[in-house]
DNA sequence: CCTCCGCGATCTGTATACAGAGCGTTACAC
DNA sequence: GTGTAACGCTCTGTATACAGATCGCGGAGG
């Protein structure tokens, strides 16, 4: 059984792992083809399981297929960042709602303590990607209360699909200082969820959120400027 | 290119449309295994295509996947259905505040001229699988009217998942008569929409779906009987 | 009668092979 | 110099083959 369990990532859920990171953090160029044989060999696979794992992520919207071509990277907009940030507030916004009519006292409580237990962290990272995965585990578990698991996988969806910008503009905010800002909005959402307040509890998310969403256009600029020249600080 | 276009759909593609379509009318019994071989020979074309339009589903959530075990239909319940009807009305309410945002009025009257023509369609319709895709058709309209994909994309996912309850629910709705009121309802949201009164366009779509998904318990017990004992009028 | 073990059949998981489409490149004609 | 057509290479799309896992069934032991 434990070796059952150890070898449960079988060959199509490591590779869409792999593939899925890849694409998310866009190693495969915005609307670049995918070469199947080269990256079945770099990945230790036959093309059959890659894709496989490939078709699962066209399902999920992060690549593309064109009969006839093969698998092609989504794309990067402006406009498609923010119909997935339009997206993202509508489902943080219901599963909040939803989590305030559900979720225990309990449970609120528990992510209140991860609020606590992660803000250290949370003020001393420097590092985006720590810091990116620090605001979507608090992102994750409030919309978890909810106790829909399509809210949950949706958000997931969504949360993979726009992690690359998010991280751009994350490291941008880090440089100008105002990574506090966005701890302090969710420790203000927590506390309405704890009064039972929807009302201020969905208005401050959505503004926490629409925030971001609005500096899509210029994060998706500097994100081009760093998949096509990475390492280069800013600028 | 009438060639190319015409062969757009291709195997892998014929096979997905294929099975999306049994697995939303539970060909596929809940929670049973799915047997590779036999619907490739049923279908008409080799494991390898049909194992990647399985996966594209289980990405979509109309299949599981058990490593080593294969794949399976998803199991059907009620929570499972709330929790698809919830998010329903999560998405739909937010395309239609964004098309009180962004739609023009020639796009809104293009929905109005959509459901004047199907209307009469709607009201001597028999059939409840054309009475669910008139209905269907009214709100993915009124959904792309958002200018957002990915609210369309999702809403599509969602109505394919909960396709056959509502079919067997608004045969319910059709033996007691009470079908005429759904399109009144269309009808109230579209006004709404046109007055651009975004208060009232949300309330009356909202109550307009969580009417139905309070009935989402009795139609997944329907649907119960309806799979395993089809033919069968109801009760 | 129930339980446990082992065998066999079936099915899954993956690699590989091959056919055919797509695309770039080059050479030739104008 | 430019446009076009044909060639060839590369890559995709699918079938098939085979290895390994799983599950059911029958028999033996308690």
């Amino acid at each position: 059984m434990s070796d059952a369990v150890r070898q449960a990532e079988d060959t199509v859920g490591r590779l869409y792992s792999a593939l899925r990171r890849m694409a998310a953090d866009f190693e495969f160029r915005p609307s670049a083809r995918v070469n199947e044989s080269r990256i079945a060999l770099q990945l230790g696979a036959s093309r059959t399981p890659l894709r496989e794992a490939l078709n699962r992520l066209v399902a999920e919207g992060f690549l593309e297929f064109r009969s006839g071509q093969g698998f092609f990277c989504r794309d990067l907009s402006p406009a498609g960042i923010f119909h997935l940030y339009e997206a993202r507030v509508a489902i943080e916004c219901a599963a909040l709602s939803a989590a305030l009519a559900r979720a225990g006292d309990e449970e609120i409580a528990a992510l209140g303590a991860y609020l606590d237990r992660t803000e250290p962290a949370y003020l001393e990272a420097t590092d985006p990607v720590v810091l990116l995965e620090l605001d979507e585990g608090f992102h994750d578990r409030l919309c978890a209360l909810s106790g829909n698991p399509e809210f949950v996988r949706m958000l997931g969806n969504i949360n993979g699909r726009i992690r690359y910008v998010r991280s751009v503009d994350l490291r941008q905010l880090r440089a100008l200082g105002t990574t506090g800002g966005r701890l302090s909005a969710h420790r203000a959402i927590l506390q309405a969820l704890e009064r039972r307040d929807g009302a201020a509890a969905v208005a401050t998310l959505r503004a926490h959120i629409e925030k971001r969403r609005d500096e899509a256009t210029e994060a998706v600029r500097r994100a081009y400027a760093d998949i096509y020249a990475p390492g280069e600080e800013g600028q």
